[in-house]
RNA sequence: GGUGAUGUAGCUCAGUUGGUUAGAGCGCGGCACUCAUAAUGCUGAGGUCGGUAGUUCAACUCUACCCAUCACCA
């Protein structure tokens, strides 16, 4: 382990205000968490910063739909968050916003800053505009037909169906989601903050292992293509800090996201009685304290490219280290809501205990940025076997001897020294790992520890030293080493499970864990009567959870089926076809998310349906017997593998089934409501 | 389209600088034990390490190309 007790900053993502926390933010909060967690446990002084991210368009919109105050809005989210991370047990030391004071003055001291050494350009940029809703409208508020596959209703960045990307002029048809006008181009001053005078110290500073190296590898990519200016501002009316000297000038929230680390800093100093000259060390360029951030791969480039340019462009410290992690899948997919993978924190934290998703996490998480796969089934198998399994088993099965036959009285002396010594001598190369966020290489070897424990127990049978009289001693000596095995594996998992090395803690009699305490073993000490730690994950439970998490779609609501009264004209069957003739129709049970007429069509209807893994596009010739507005929610059969074809009103990604003649037109779907996406056979 | 990442046993994943019979946990088969929340220990079966072509005495490990999956593109 590097120096002895290090001042460490360390930060999570702040969170964007406007939507629940679910269990893939909990990857990065649990990742951050378990790091502190530990740096604290080896004596380090960490201090473990986050805030709220409550600037920008969405915020601003959201809250206006509502018909709330954005501050309201924001507020809003901000308790749920930390009630949600609280469940978690993620122990911020200071959980901010922001949307204050302290981070008002910072933004506005970073600009003065860049504006003093000419960092800051002013250029006229032309930009989609809401005449209607009076406002600029960000690419992502932009709907229209792709310029390239004519797919329609896509963003006005990038096409989800062919990938493309553009930008939201050259989109067809395009419409303003805010209010369905259609967008005009309309001038406007931006400021720019010119990054690419930081291209040389940006280089020194990513080679200096500050990042991981594929991290370093990936921003390769943008000093190859060249560093471009940084639009940093937005027109009002916008959420956020207007900028000095401007009336409708506003910083864009990127830029004052980031400084809201320091002001989530500057608020905790002041809310623990500590001097702002702390506020000062920690972020002057020579400044002692590590400052370590955990992000995403998807906010990769704000925290590796604009971040240091902007700390050093105004005069403060650079990152010791940002810490980049990859996305959650489950069951090796995107995360559904009609799959019910989609899973809230909070409906995690009704159904299953938190310690079992920290566990989970921490054995699949690297120090690299892959991405890690919740396998619900794993999920289950894995903390059974480990946990319950392996580590409290342990205890378990020491514990009853002593407290039985010795009174709760550890012995005087260790079984095998030797044994207990290879425990603590195993941890440092556990903390390594921890250090170095290789969580899985932690989980593995402490869970070989397990092993030998369980088998050393096994091998010296303490239920047939028992039966002896003369015996008897050794089995005190034998639970007394397994119960300090136990201690010892509780203190290696002590970052991960604080509540159940707490318990252990308790248990033992032995007070908190430390990583320093693990080398003495506990002996002669009475200890509690045990209680278990920690029960079985109930695949039940599980279950239940993605239940609770599905997002039904109302049940069908066929009308009175005609059709069988109706009795349709017989015709004959058409000829045989082997079984594989069949099997290479891709048929799906697909949600219909949206249905509207197609203008200029007489028969039809444009479908947005949700097959779980995408969502389709289909054009359909139904509009003689159904009206749009009654097919929203319903289920049917879409030809998924059907070559796209290209209509005079689009592009129509497959194909739905009807039953249909003379007699009329029936849409067939399944009997009762099923998982988007289910194959047909 | 460009760039990056991933592809190893039924499942989830390890495999350090290329070096002899490719590992673990779970699951499955057998045996043992019965202290423990039916937990534990031993043992067996199971993989041409995505594909092709190279470099090398030797490649899961290096190179090129291809395929599949995922992500990012201010």
């Amino acid at each position: 382990m590097p120096s002895p007790s290090r001042k460490l900053l360390v930060t999570s993502a702040l969170p964007y205000a406007n939507g629940p926390i679910h269990i893939g933010h909990l990857v990065e909060y649990v990742q951050t968490d378990i790091w502190v967690r530990f740096q604290r446990l080896a004596g380090h002084d960490a201090t473990y910063l986050c805030a709220s991210d409550a600037h920008g368009t969405p915020i601003m919109l959201k809250a206006r739909d509502a018909g709330v105050a954005p501050e309201a809005l924001v507020e809003r989210f901000r308790a749920e968050h930390q009630e949600a991370f609280a469940g978690f047990r993620v122990a911020f030391d200071n959980y901010y916003t922001t949307h204050s004071e302290e981070n008002r003055v910072l933004v506005e001291q970073f600009y003065a800053r860049l504006t003093a050494r000419g960092l800051i350009a002013q250029r006229v940029i032309q930009q989609a505009y809401d005449a209607e809703a009076g406002m600029f409208l960000p690419d992502r508020f932009i709907r229209g037909n792709c310029p390239v596959c004519d797919t329609p209703d896509q963003y006005g960045d990038s096409c989800e169906s062919c990938g493309a990307t553009y930008t939201p002029a050259e989109l067809k048809n395009a419409r303003s989601v805010v209010s369905g006008s259609a967008p005009v181009e309309k001038a406007s001053v931006h400021y720019f903050f010119q990054l690419a005078a930081f291209e040389p110290s940006l280089k020194t500073w990513l080679a200096g292992g500050h990042v991981h190296e594929s991290v370093a590898r990936k921003l390769q990519e943008w000093f190859t293509a060249g560093l471009r200016d940084w639009d940093i501002s937005r027109d009002a009316p916008y959420f956020g800090f207007r900028i000095p000297g401007t009336a409708d000038k506003f910083f864009y929230v990127w830029l004052d996201a980031p400084v809201g680390y320091m002001a989530s800093h500057r608020n905790w100093l002041q809310k623990t009685g500590r001097p702002d000259s702390e506020f000062d060390a920690a972020w002057d360029p020579d400044s002692t304290t590590e400052l370590h951030h955990f992000i995403g791969k998807d906010i990769l480039y704000f925290h590796t490219l604009f971040w240091p340019a902007l700390l050093e462009g105004a005069g403060f410290r650079r990152p010791t280290a940002v810490h980049v992690h990859g996305f959650l899948t489950v069951n090796g997919q995107k995360m559904s809501k009609s799959r019910g993978t989609f899973i809230a924190a909070t409906t995690y934290l009704k159904h299953l205990d938190p310690e079992y998703l920290r566990y989970y996490y921490a054995f699949k998480l690297g120090s690299g940025l892959d991405d890690i796969d919740l396998s619900l089934d794993d999920f289950v198998a894995r903390v059974n076997a480990d946990l319950v399994g392996k580590v409290v088993n342990l205890a378990s099965r020491c514990a009853g001897f002593i407290s039985q036959r010795f009174d709760g009285k550890l012995a005087d002396a260790l079984d095998s020294p030797a044994l207990y010594a290879s425990f603590v001598a195993a941890g440092e190369s556990i903390a390594g790992a921890y250090d170095q966020r290789d969580y899985g290489r932690a989980m593995r070897e402490t869970m070989l520890l397990a092993d030998a424990a369980n088998k050393y127990i096994d091998d010296q049978k303490p239920w047939v030293l028992a039966r002896d009289e003369a015996t008897l001693p050794r089995v005190q000596a034998v639970c007394t080493q397994g119960l300090n095995l136990f201690r010892v594996l509780m203190t290696y998992l002590a970052p991960v499970l604080p509540r159940v090395a707490a318990d252990a803690g308790a248990f033992l009699r032995t007070g908190s864990l430390s990583w320093a305490g693990r080398a003495t073993p506990l002996l002669g000490s009475r200890i509690a009567v045990y209680e278990p730690l920690l029960v079985r994950v109930d695949p039940g439970a599980v279950s239940r959870m993605v239940e609770d998490s599905m997002e039904t779609p109302p049940p069908n609501s066929a009308p009175p089926a005609p059709a069988l009264a109706a009795a349709a004209s017989p015709t004959s069957v058409t000829a045989e076809i082997e079984l594989a003739d069949f099997q290479k129709v891709d048929l799906r049970i697909a949600t219909v998310l949206q249905a509207e007429a197609v203008e200029g069509a007489d028969k039809l209807v444009r479908l947005t349906l949700d097959i779980g893994t995408e969502q389709r596009t289909v054009l359909s010739g139904i509009k003689s017997a159904y009206a749009p507005a009654d097919l929203v929610g319903r289920q049917v059969i879409l030809v998924a593998n059907l070559k796209p074809r290209k209509m005079r009103f689009g592009i129509s990604q497959g194909m739905v089934l009807a039953a249909g003649g003379d007699t009329g037109l029936f849409l067939v779907g399944p009997d009762a409501p099923a998982p988007a996406g289910t194959r047909v056979t």
